[in-house]
DNA sequence: CAGCTCATGTAATACGTTACATGATTAC
DNA sequence: GTAATCATGTAACGTATTACATGAGCTG
């Protein structure tokens, strides 16, 4: 139930919009939060529309339909951003790999955690550049995105040190049990691919 | 598609189990990470029995069968495991919300982020309690869920702090807006509820 | 006039949630 | 014997993804 508060979000900042723009928008803005395809938006305006939410403000060329939000549309816009407890996302599947990575051996289990915080440092220093060359407004879904840039960078930070601190303890551990036990000769020479 | 994957995931660390036995495990260990639904697992048993990802190993009283992982099925985990990439989880309502925060005043906006924190807090919190109360095993599920329970901690701290941080920024914004026009009156008394 | 962008819509499929439906076995 | 637990299964519904389908208007 939330694509439908991300339109009345949009559309509470912008004056009037059709989906073509309502798209756009949420591809540059809201696309790391709350992706949404084309297919859904339209489905979405639509019953919108339906329910008074939104009004058609506009019919242009190729068959543009600007929309505008509603007083009702703003009541429940604010309701939602308030009232509404948000529910947590919860599925993670690189953190669900992590609960089996028992099942593959040692070397294998460090390289998936260390080529994943390889990857989240490289999504990081690119957000750092795009920080940097695209200059935000100052209008409020801009200072507002501020917020939520920042805690992009937050999350990655957090993720790729936890990702090598994860993979250290992985090794040590190994380390401790191969000293206790007998070196295995077939864990430390080259290793066929899978 | 990655349901499947949590339960080839249990069934290749336990020996035999059944949809129940599945079901408990997930809710104790998996809850946080790949929530399933009891309906969700049986229809799904049912699909991995169909490709002989898993076989069913004994019947017995209530209906009860149990379900043990085939070879071909370690294959598909393995390979899920290191060769697929995870796809990483997006959709973040408290995030979205966010973005629209400039439609409310600026003390609901600093209330409801403040309000986030806090409840982050508790269940850091009541996380911290759980982990001294609850004593882990030695075996693999156990330690790397344990690491997975350390990337709980982290998270909620840094959302915690992200939260106080974006909270304190906003208050200090509405501040110099505030001094630099004229000091409103209807902000600063007493306001009916919306 | 060819190709790009603008612009909307529907259908098929997959996944997840809630609710419905049933019944055997065990513990008190 | 009755309540809790064990145990499985199906149906309806909502939401998200992908693909299909269409065509008008602008730019070179």
């Amino acid at each position: 139930m939330s694509l439908r508060h991300g339109i009345l979000g949009l559309l509470g900042e912008m004056g009037a919009a059709s989906g073509y723009d309502l798209l756009k928008m949420f591809d540059i803005s809201l696309a790391h939060v709350w992706p949404a395809t084309q297919s859904q938006l339209y489905t979405e305006l639509g019953k919108l529309a339906g329910e008074e939410l939104i009004d058609v403000v506009a019919e242009g060329a190729r068959g543009r339909k600007e929309y505008r939000i509603t007083e009702a549309g703003r009541e429940e816009l604010r309701h939602w951003l308030v009232d509404v407890a948000p529910k947590r996302p919860q599925r993670d599947e690189a953190l669900l790999r992590v609960f089996f990575l028992g099942q593959v051996d040692s070397d294998r289990a460090c390289h998936y955690l260390l080529n994943g915080a390889d990857h989240l440092d490289q999504r990081l220093n690119r957000l750092l550049e795009d920080e940097r060359s695209v200059a935000l407004g100052d209008d409020d879904l801009s200072r507002y995105g501020r917020l939520v840039m920042d805690y992009g960078k937050r999350f990655m930070a957090m993720r790729r040190d936890w990702l090598r601190d994860a993979a250290a303890e992985i090794r040590e551990h190994t380390q401790r049990t191969e000293v206790a036990g007998s070196v295995r000769q077939d864990e430390s020479g080259p290793r066929e691919s899978l």
